[in-house]
DNA sequence: ACATTATTTCGGTAATTGCCTAAATAACAA
DNA sequence: TTGTTATTTAGGCAATTACCGAAATAATGT
C-alpha cells in the first residue's frame, strides 16, 4: 500500500489514472495529454505497475495501459481509514 | 491537494495522521512512538503543517498538534473523484 | 540572570526523484 | 534483411528528500 501513495503523489500520476478511468490507451496515446518526454513518461508508467495501480497488455507495437480498479477501491479503503470516515457514526 | 498527497506518501506521516486520529498530541508524545530522531519527525511535522493537515496550538513550551479533519475529507473527496467512486451514496 | 524542558532550525550527507537525449528492444511489414 | 513505429532502458545531471547530531529558540521556573 506504500507504493500505491508514493505513486499517488505526482500528479502526472494522478493525472494518468484519471485519463485511464475513462478507457485504457496506450503509451502514444496517454504522451499526447502531456508536454514531457516520453522516457519520463514511461518511469511515471512503471511506477503505476509496480504499485500494481495499472495493468499492461501488448498488442503489436502498442502497449495498452488498464486502470486495475481494485487496487484503485483498496487505496480508497486504506485513505479513508486514515481519514477516520467510517461513515455510520458519530 | 497537490502538497496533501505529497504528505501521504511517507508511512511515518500516514502514521502521525492515524494517531493523531485519537487525540491530539505534542511533538514529544508522538515521538515516542517512533524510534526516529526528533528533529527528522519535526521535519515531517512541517510537512504536515504545510500541507494544512494539522494544526498547531502552543500550550507553554510544548506545541500540540491536531489533526484538520476537513483537508482530510477533501483529500478523501479528491481520491474519489480518481478512483471513480460516486462516494456519496450507499 | 541562569537553568530546564520542548521543539525547531542549521549544516551536512547519502539516497532518490524527475527530467532529458540517445540508444536499445520489440513487433511487424516490405 | 532492412525499415518503420512504439516503447523502454541507459546514462547523466540538478533538485529534492530523509535522515542525523549539534546548536538555536521559546516558554517558564528558580
Amino acid at each position: 500500500m506504500n507504493k500505491v501513495f508514493e505513486a499517488l503523489a505526482h500528479p502526472v500520476r494522478r493525472d494518468i489514472l484519471k485519463l485511464l478511468r475513462k478507457r485504457a490507451m496506450c503509451a502514444g496515446d496517454i504522451a499526447e495529454h502531456f508536454p514531457i518526454a516520453k522516457p519520463t513518461l514511461s518511469g511515471h508508467f512503471s511506477v503505476l505497475k509496480n504499485a500494481d495501480l495499472v495493468t499492461t497488455e501488448r498488442q503489436g507495437t502498442t502497449i495498452t495501459y488498464h486502470l486495475n480498479m481494485s487496487v484503485m477501491e483498496e487505496a480508497l479503503v486504506a485513505f479513508m481509514a486514515l481519514a477516520g470516515t467510517k461513515g455510520k457514526e458519530r
